[in-house]
DNA sequence: TGCCTATTTAACCATATGGTTAAATACAAA
DNA sequence: TTTGTATTTAACCATATGGTTAAATAGGCA
C-alpha cells in the first residue's frame, strides 16, 4: 500500500487512456469534461484516472465555478528519466558491445557492496546457451 | 488484454522488487535463485516477477543447465524515455515560465487536429483560482 | 536409477485496477 | 428557489496483480 512516488508515477503512466490525457493537458489546462470526449468511456472512469495523475503529482486540479480545471505538472516525470538514464548506456551500447561488457561482468568475481553470496549458485554453469 | 508495449514497460517498472531486479541485472547476468536471495520473498513471486519484466522486454532469459539465467535487455527503456522526453520542456521550464506559456496556450483558440469540439465548456469559466 | 538443486506451474487468496450506473454534491443562473 | 451543468462518490462487477504453499518439471551427478 502506498508505494513510492516512483512507482506511483509509473503505474500513471502505464495506461494509454491516462498518457492521451496528459497529451491533451500539454496542450493546454482542460476541464474534466473537455479531458473525457475524445475517450469512449464515462465521466467517472475519467475521473478515477485524474485521480491517480494527481496522486502521482502529474497534474494538478484548481477550481473555478463548477470546474475542476487540470494542468500538467511534469515534474514528476523528471525523476523517472532520471532514474532510466542509468541504463542509458545499456541501450546505447550496440548489441555486440554490450555482450561482450556483460561477458566482461560475468568473468570478474560479480560482487559489489550491495550483493550478497548467500544464495550465490553452488555450480558454475558451464555451458553458455543462445 | 495485452496492452501496448509502452504500457507494459511502465507497468514492468511500477514495482521496486523489479526495479531492484533490474539494477542486480545491470552488473552481470543473474540466475533466478541469485536474483531472489535479496528479497524477503518466494521463489515463485520472483519467478512471476521476471515474467512481468521478459514480457515487457526488459529481460531475456536463457536456458544453462537446470539455470535460467537472466540478462538485462535495457532497449525498450529508451523507448519510454523518449515518450517522456516531449514533456521535458515542461519540466525544465521554471514554474513561473511554464504557468505564462500555458496561459498563453489557453488564450488562443487551442484547437489542435486531435481535439474535438463537441463537449467544450459551455460558459467560459470567469474566475482564474489558485 | 535415484537423489539433489533450480525453477516453474497450479491452486488459492487478498487487494488493486478499470470500468459501469445511479445518486450525491457544487455551483451558476433563471 | 428551482433548474441545469460539472464533477465526484457509492456500490458494484470483472479481471489483474502480487503474494502464498505444494507439487511438477528439468537437468546434473553419485
Amino acid at each position: 500500500m502506498s508505494p513510492d512516488r516512483l512507482s506511483r508515477v509509473f503505474a500513471a503512466l502505464a495506461d494509454p487512456t491516462r498518457r492521451e490525457i496528459l497529451a491533451s493537458l500539454s496542450r493546454g489546462t482542460r476541464s474534466v469534461t473537455e479531458l473525457a470526449a475524445p475517450h469512449d468511456m464515462s465521466l467517472p472512469a475519467i475521473s478515477k484516472h485524474l485521480r491517480v495523475l494527481e496522486s502521482s503529482g502529474l497534474i494538478a486540479r484548481t477550481r473555478d465555478a463548477q470546474w475542476r480545471p487540470c494542468q500538467l505538472q511534469a515534474a514528476p516525470m523528471k525523476e523517472a528519466v532520471d532514474y532510466m538514464e542509468q541504463y542509458r548506456r545499456f541501450w546505447e551500447a550496440s548489441f555486440d558491445r554490450l555482450e561482450a561488457y556483460l561477458q566482461e561482468l560475468q568473468a570478474k568475481p560479480a560482487e559489489t557492496p550491495t550483493e550478497k553470496k548467500s544464495h550465490a549458485r553452488q555450480k558454475k554453469p558451464a555451458r553458455k546457451s543462445q
